[in-house]
DNA sequence: TTGTAAGCGTTATCAT
DNA sequence: ATGATAACGCTTACAA
């Protein structure tokens, strides 16, 4: 049906040798090189990328692990890398794992099946010890790139943020603001990431010798019907805080939400720093000040490091990169 | 390196086609399939899917064609989708074409250079006069299946859901609560499914015998700041609406923040219906009454009708499967 | 520069 | 049921 190199070859009376080097660029003689031209276009023919894979023996498809499509963190990387890998020819094999470690292993089994020549996962809530299935992507020598987080156990090449960092400066905001009481609206301590976040805010509260009032610490995933009483609660304390840094999008908006709830007023009443720029954060008023994630920068040094270890160079492996977030500065923030 | 059925044959000391046979699910001798698994088992043996591919001329892909990753709704739709495949073992080429006609149709092209199996596309924004690549699918016999939206111009299987409809009930229920001065807030017109959407909520208001202010249809993206201003001015117009239909998530979300601003409490001063329950609109405070549509059904469809045609099975082709929404009554709607 | 032929790892068709 | 062998569509020595 299709067309092959072979059909190719005999519209234009040569051998299927010099077509396919046509094909890869190499030089042919000019009369040559027209007749396979005239051929490949009277036949339609199109290169058919699997049987080049097996020749080649590489599948160009990159495998991305993906805690849960739900989570436009993760997407909002994922369609950069996309646009950077495509650009490279190369496809996404896309893989959700529901954040769950069983399934996580059961995808790095799916994209080694696959034939992926490499390999970028954000290991959620993953632990080294249950994915056995890394030594062997290790072994055969398909570069494993770590993405947001990294996975104690496995060395690899790896891109992160300093989210100890991220969370000391928000907080160290405040305090320059003068505030004093301040709470934190954090994700789940099971993530690695809310686990740093929380650090770094005890560390800022620490070095300025604020206390840490029992009850300014929330933790919940900010998704569940009435999860924001949690945070109502902040205003039932004693000493209620005049300033909240919520750690996450959804406790961004969860945070939002309670105060309008409450009717107080940001930043006159509380003020707020949130965490993330996603639709429809722009939306809410007064403009948030936000620590901000350099998404692209991310993608970019993951696609980066991947590439220049599928290209053989394993130069100073294995690599942490550690990226800083960015504070940016809007209208939620009081000066007291 | 890696161990292929001739490696295998030969350690088990059978033909390479015994091997391949075995793999492949037929009968052996007894004593033949046990030296065949152990032979598997001491080389670590693991079929190559590529050559597979070539040989069987089946990439075992799906592409999967999405608007736009940050957009949830796809996303949750895409995970169902994974699943099903998954358990068919096939593997999934997701491409993001950034709500652009001309990035689809060079989408489309990708996908079909990478020989997927089957290709399921969201076509929004989309026209077949712009996707000439699609007739090539045709040609080739790829089965292709549209998911949430028709593209006129191309006609094979489909589903989608009754917009039109899932808006008559919505603003019908708000009806039967006595509204009658009942707002809009749409997405954007550019889209087919607002489109519909709004036509829905026109019949809905004509059959009843409602008028429709000026001013009370709202339509945009809001995911832009300010953009809430928009339902804000709802208020200030001299007959202002008791009841709102926010026509998807954003819209939803701009909603509540818009009536939190004005210190509108729902439902006693106003009545809301939301569309589509996407994280973290669970949290809001009342629970919404919200259309939902059926991303389950959808996928699973979607997934069974693209499967079925490549299977071979061209019955009753081009299928156009309509789902329907369901209400989901919760307190944001008072009866006046 | 070109043609020939071997080979990638499979599946599938023959006889046997 | 099995072995031998061709074939899938391509790349890549090797010789010429």
């Amino acid at each position: 049906m299709a067309a092959t190199v072979r059909d190719v070859a005999k519209l234009a009376n040569v051998s299927l040798g010099t077509v396919s080097r046509y094909l890869n660029g190499y030089q042919l003689r000019e009369d040559n090189r027209l007749k396979v031209e005239q051929a490949i276009q009277a036949s339609g023919f199109k290169e058919n990328m699997l049987a080049q894979a097996v020749r080649r023996n590489r599948s160009m498809m990159i495998g991305v692990i993906i805690p849960q499509y739900r989570a436009v963190f993760f997407m909002a990387i994922t369609t950069i890398l996309e646009q950077i890998f495509e650009q490279k020819n190369y496809s996404l094999l896309l893989c959700n794992y529901e954040n769950d470690r069983h399934r996580l292993q059961q995808k790095l089994r799916f994209a080694k099946e696959r034939l992926v020549d490499g390999l970028i996962v954000f290991p959620s809530y993953a632990d080294a010890g249950s994915l056995p299935i890394l030594e062997e992507f290790a072994a055969e020598d398909i570069p494993v790139v770590f993405i947001d987080q990294l996975l104690p156990g496995f060395e690899t090449d790896s891109v992160i943020v300093d989210n100890a960092h991220a969370s000391f400066r928000a907080v160290e905001q405040l305090i320059f603001n003068k505030h004093t009481r301040i709470a934190i609206v954090n994700g789940s301590p099971d993530v690695y990431v809310y686990r740093e976040r929380l650090r770094g805010y005890y560390d800022a509260m620490r070095t300025y010798n604020l206390p840490v009032e029992s009850g300014w610490v929330k933790e919940g995933s900010f998704i569940e019907p009435g999860e924001y009483v949690m945070i109502e609660s902040l205003f039932d304390l004693p000493q209620p805080p005049t300033a909240i840094y919520a750690t996450n999008y959804f406790a961004t908006i969860g945070t939002v939400l309670a105060l309008h709830e409450l009717r107080l007023n940001i930043p006159h009443d509380v003020s707020v720093i949130g965490f993330d720029r996603f639709d429809p954060i722009d939306v809410i008023e007064p403009p948030l000040t936000l620590v901000e994630q350099p998404l692209e920068r991310m993608a970019q040094t993951a696609a980066d490091l991947l590439l220049q270890r599928m290209r053989g160079d394993h130069k100073d492996f294995p690599q942490v990169v550690t990226l800083n977030t960015k504070m940016v500065m809007r209208e939620s923030v009081r000066a007291l």
